[in-house]
DNA sequence: GTCTATAGGCCGATAGAC
DNA sequence: GTCTATCGGCCTATAGAC
């Protein structure tokens, strides 16, 4: 079938998802219109439904993508010294979180602008991921390696803690990743008592 | 003078305020209609503008007044315990998270909206906020009751996790406020080495 | 696959009556 | 102080041409 004028479906698809996702971390997902989506694309805004249903399935995906691509990317060895363990999930989420600062952004920032089914699907993702963190602690726990009250709570502190660091990073900033990482990880390890 | 016709103005005014502050929250600024608040207030839209010049300064003035709350609800003893002091940091800071959990979100998520001027205003307030706790973990260190390898960091590592309570605390919740800060406390005292 | 054009609707803000 | 009515504009989403 031959090609029409000015068709570029190669790239018009991924550019559509990291145009949207910058937008809509910058300025908000109900701010952000079609139109300035399809601007950035270099399209017209009718074209952009040839991608996505609507604007809030747009959304769903790129939330749901990021969720899906967080808990690949970890692996981990159950075996190991809890604490090595610890230290490498504090890397890993850090490293994740600056990789992807705008998809991290959404994910926590607009969960409130899914439909239902929507949020209950990538809330159940997000559960996933905290249960990684609660699973390393209880094991430090049982291994006497850590002192910790609540586990459940300590989980949901120390992921707001390491996820705070997108809200300040800056590539051009005082301190580079790697020592980032370091004081991170004293923090973290202080906090659970090792 | 004589009052018109279903005028109101010792309530409508606070009310603006509080729906505007719940229904921001809730949904975005962007989200929220002037329409919607109005009927939330229980009065026509045009009836609004007797009240903010616009949208814009109405959302400006709710962080505004957030952020001089805060810092007028704090008081310290500079001379006493660093560790006292951290204490009662992070007991004040969840209390009047939990207290205010809508004007903590809007603070948070809705900085981006703001006009320049608007922004550097209150992103200085937040900078005097940041700066108590910083003065207290570097008098921690300096009485060699904490050791914090990087004090600006560790003020936004732990004030990150502090205000994170606020993303799942939950009225009828398994654990009472006073639970969650012993709780946090106890985080925070290990990750600051003490 | 992308375009132009448009439907149908909601938006922020203002004017003028009461 | 609040109402009704309205202006001009931008919105999402779709239809039909190419």
């Amino acid at each position: 079938m031959a090609r029409t004028q000015g068709s570029r479906a190669e790239i018009t698809g991924p550019l559509l998802r990291d145009e949207a996702r910058r937008l809509f971390a910058r300025q908000g997902y109900a701010a952000v219109s079609m139109r300035q989506i399809a601007a950035a694309v270099g399209v017209q805004a009718g074209a952009l439904y040839a991608y996505t249903p609507d604007k809030q399935a747009l959304l769903a995906d790129l939330l749901e993508s990021h969720m899906q691509d967080l808990l690949a990317a970890w692996s981990d060895d159950p075996g190991a010294d809890p604490l090595a363990r610890l230290e490498r999930f504090v890397r890993f989420h850090i490293g994740f979180s600056l990789d992807h600062p705008d998809a991290v952004f959404l994910s926590y920032m607009e969960l409130r602008n899914l439909s239902p089914q929507n949020f209950a699907r990538i809330a159940g993702l997000r559960g996933r991921y905290e249960s990684i963190l609660e699973s390393i602690l209880r094991d430090g726990v049982g291994a006497s390696v850590m002192r910790i009250e609540d586990p459940k709570l300590t989980t949901l502190a120390l992921i707001a803690m390491l996820t705070g660091v997108t809200n300040w990073y800056r590539e051009e900033g005082r301190l580079d990743r790697a020592r980032i990482v370091q004081i991170y990880w004293g923090l973290a390890r202080g906090a659970v008592g090792a």
